[in-house]
DNA sequence: TCTGGGGTCCTAGGACCC
DNA sequence: TCTGGGGTCCTAGGACCC
């Protein structure tokens, strides 16, 4: 563990004081790595001369920068979209003019008519994302993904780090997280942000604090109290649009007030596990190890169509876009090497009304026909009534070929019912 | 001018088995 | 023949996240 603490030189911080006075570390370093503005950034990347620009990449195809002859792009504006998609990054200075991700592109471009408008080029930000990761695994290589820009690193597991940090723990871990922004800024001209404190919850928010290119250390014992208590509730990973809302109309709006909440009324509110949690993490307590391996539950494909399609009048279409939907789930299914014994179907209406139906197999496949069989039966149990918006193809019961014959013995199990069709079932497919 | 696509986890009821 | 719990599986929906 760490060597005894040095006397503290006259010029320490009051944290790093602190943090002295109580002797060590926390038990646990969790850093959590955020990458700024990733897809957007990777963009300037390639589009250099758009850097400080409001750019916003989203929506479908097409928009693609034209070279002219003389050499310069041509961009899309975001006035020239039309359709249904939605933003899935925004560069800051887009942002500044209220432009988010998530937000719709009809929405955005009466905000910003003039924001440019690039494609999602997934290819390239799954490229930087594996450059990205393996430069922090070169310095610390417990490392949890959460997706294709954000992970979580378990310092704890750096060889030597409580030694190396001697005296001064908070400058020692500072430089830490600076080595790690260094290191991916070297591999991918891209920065990020990194929050440490004692584990994930803290670290998801305190990397966030200081965005963008920025470091949070959350590791002096009124951390809680003076920097994430006075946060709005929505700040907490998990606390969503739902949950937010319903605590505030309870009179909780930041997270010092959630975590003044009587626990049993936030049971009595929120239901037994959400509540208890509710109560934990606004304490900042969250034991969750950090998961370096995980396999998929399930695998999907889905598709949002640009006009609503009708069961009656787009059966051909519709007829088309499932099947095509169940061979690139096959083909997923083939390409990554699983196979599910779970198909499902979901449906979204007009109105964006949702409806979900799914049946497991005997047998485990990955099969383009044998989903589209299941796919179908599923289908047969919903009213095709109202117009639809999206279709989409899932499986899960997942497991690997080798474990095919170890789900036979659970194959005996009497096969499931698929009921009775609704009696105003058009039966399209 | 609403609301993409790919996921995870939780809840809850009924079936079925012991 | 009224009355049990546990445990697991299946299905549907919903909240939430990146």
């Amino acid at each position: 563990m760490a060597a005894a603490p040095d006397p503290r030189p006259s010029d320490a911080s009051s944290l790093a004081a602190l943090q002295a006075n109580s002797g060590s570390l926390p038990e646990r370093l969790i850093a959590h790595l955020d990458m700024d503005a990733f897809y957007a950034s990777v963009e300037l990347l390639r589009y250099p001369e758009l850097k400080g620009q409001a750019v916003v990449i989203g929506g479908r195809r097409m928009h693609e920068p034209r070279t002219l002859a003389d050499g310069t792009r041509e961009y899309s504006r975001l006035r020239d979209y039309t359709g249904r998609g939605v933003i899935t990054t925004s560069t800051y200075a887009a942002r500044d003019l209220g432009v988010f991700s998530g937000m719709g592109m009809m929405k955005a471009a009466l905000r910003a008519p003039d924001a440019i408008l690039l494609p999602t080029d997934f290819d390239a930000y799954r490229h930087y994302s594996r450059l990205f990761k393996a430069a922090v695994a070169e310095i610390a290589p417990v490392i949890e993904d959460r997706g294709i820009d954000e992970i979580y690193i378990d310092l704890g597991e750096i060889a030597g780090i409580r030694e190396a940090v001697g005296f001064d723990p908070l400058g020692g871990v500072r430089a830490v997280a600076r080595e790690i922004k260094n290191s991916v800024l070297r591999a991918t001209g891209l920065t990020c942000s990194i929050g440490i404190t004692p584990n994930k919850l803290l670290s998801k928010i305190a990397s966030e604090l200081d965005k963008p290119d920025g470091i949070s250390l959350l590791l002096a014992p009124d951390d809680l109290q003076t920097r994430i208590w006075p946060l709005g509730v929505r700040k907490i990973n998990g606390i969503g649009p739902k949950a937010g809302a319903k605590l505030q109309a309870l009179g909780l709006e930041t997270v010092g007030q959630l975590a003044a909440a009587e626990p049993a009324m936030l049971i009595a509110q929120f239901g037994k596990s959400f509540g208890a949690w509710l109560h934990e993490a606004a304490h900042g307590r969250d034991n969750r190890p950090v998961v370096t391996h995980s396999e998929p539950v399930s695998i999907s494909r889905e598709t949002t169509f640009e006009r609503d399609l009708h069961a009656v009048h787009d059966r051909a279409a519709l007829g088309a876009i499932f099947t095509r939907l169940c061979e690139q789930l096959a083909s997923d299914l083939q390409r990554k090497g699983y196979l599910g014994r779970t198909v499902g179907i979901k449906l979204r209406f007009e109105g964006f009304h949702t409806v979900t139906r799914d049946l497991t197999l005997d047998l485990p496949t990955q099969d383009a026909q044998a989903i589209r069989r299941a796919a179908g039966a599923c289908l047969k149990r919903v009213a095709l009534d109202k117009r639809l918006r999206l279709l989409g193809v899932r499986m899960g019961s997942l497991s690997r070929p080798g474990q095919a014959t170890e789900m036979r013995a659970r194959a005996k199990r009497a096969p499931a019912s698929t009921g009775p069709a609704p009696a105003e079932n058009l039966s399209l497919f």
